[in-house]
DNA sequence: GTCTATATCCTGATAGAC
DNA sequence: GTCTATCAGGATATAGAC
């Protein structure tokens, strides 16, 4: 009870891993406690089941993360007024690519496996993470609503979204980014990714109210293409 | 062969929806030929593997997108000196909200399909996707570069980066918006998701160039909880 | 807490009749 | 092209010795 079993940390180390290379449900539980050195009963031992893992897996690091965010917004809002956006945009992403494990190279595994789980199909893992992460969405949402007084609140929440949807997918994708820009971005240097991420989104959630621009040209469906088609 | 076989069609589009609800590994063969009303042969038969199906799946409805993206780029900037930025953004994201299928409800499956794919942690699936995407990403980078011509390379290419995954998680999860913006954003109306969509990336990439912008304060980080620490 | 051995079920794929 | 029947293997989970 003083000093938690090794095997559980090796556990949820290996897991970690290979969840973040091959997705949870492409992941056995044989390759996981044969990569941790332990054997296939523990994990029904002290996670109860495989899901209850990926819980746990999912859990030891988006705590910290989200604690970090709350306590950077804190030092960011204080109940002012009008707080600065531009450090509530900080405090809500930086975090997550601040996120350090013993390893680097498992930091990076960790922040790709936090932004895939953010859009994953399976309806048992979304729950996992929607209740992990609504709490501080919600508590930014109100901060930027007092740094946007003059923004609807439907708009709000389409940015809000917006923002969530552009860091996730900078976190899930790092690898894409590098190869494509030819090597000009590299997206394993944290401020290099701050310094252009933060501005990106700062001038998104300042952009002008939805309800002051044109409306949308050219509204042409794509046809869908089917077997057979009337002609 | 000038009528194609009415089975393939309906495999193709149970497919699509259990792919859609459930993700590709976690939806069986038997699912889907039972939803079909077809025999579970009958994949390895038309499409030779179940990877198969999932590409053929994933080829069917992206093509068109694509098709569509070019040909609305086209009208946008027509070798121009300096196209139209906001016509250019559209170009790209609106061809898969567009997307229509003989049910609405299946076009809205087909698009979260769609969105989840991009950052699935599969990397055969990663394969699939990323060879129909890139040609359709380099030609709209090089449109970019031509509306924005004072802006950095190296910007461009976090920015594109920023868009891309802004598009895809805002098709990936209009269900979680829709609940948390307690009704105020309708997911499901195209023209309204464009309205908001649209100014936000706009404004993205507009945003100053990263180098004008000031250092990043505070970079404190994330400490990783372990189960023993040095005390 | 950790292990071996096993139960039970489901998976993708295929052989071969029709 | 479509079917039935089946194969070979992997999955999670558990019972019970130590």
């Amino acid at each position: 009870m003083t000093v938690p079993s090794d095997r559980k940390q090796r556990l949820l180390d290996a897991a970690e891993t290979l969840f973040c290379d091959n997705g949870f449900h492409a992941t056995s539980l044989r390759q996981i406690t044969t990569a941790a050195g332990a054997n296939l009963a523990s994990v029904n031992y002290h996670f109860g089941s495989k899901h209850g893992l990926i819980a746990a897996v999912f859990e030891r690091f988006v705590g910290p993360i989200n604690a970090e965010r709350l306590r950077m917004l804190h030092d960011a809002d204080g109940d002012a007024e009008a707080p600065d956006l531009e450090a509530i945009v900080r405090a809500f992403v930086a975090p997550p690519f601040r996120f350090r494990h013993a390893h680097q190279e498992r930091a990076q595994r960790a922040m790709r496996l936090y932004g895939r789980t953010h859009s994953t199909a399976d309806p048992s893992l979304h729950a996992i993470f929607v209740r992990q992460f609504d709490a501080v969405r919600q508590r930014f949402g109100a901060a930027f609503a007092r740094a946007l007084p003059d923004l609807p609140e439907a708009d709000l929440s389409w940015r809000l979204h917006f923002l969530i949807g552009t860091m996730a997918q900078t976190m899930a994708d790092p690898d894409r980014l590098a190869a494509l820009s030819g090597g000009a971005c590299d997206p394993s240097d944290v401020d290099a990714t701050l310094s252009h991420l933060v501005p990106f989104l700062v001038a998104g959630m300042r952009a002008p109210r939805s309800d002051t621009v044109s409306p949308n040209p050219a509204p042409r469906a794509v046809a869908a293409p089917r077997g057979r088609r009337p002609s």
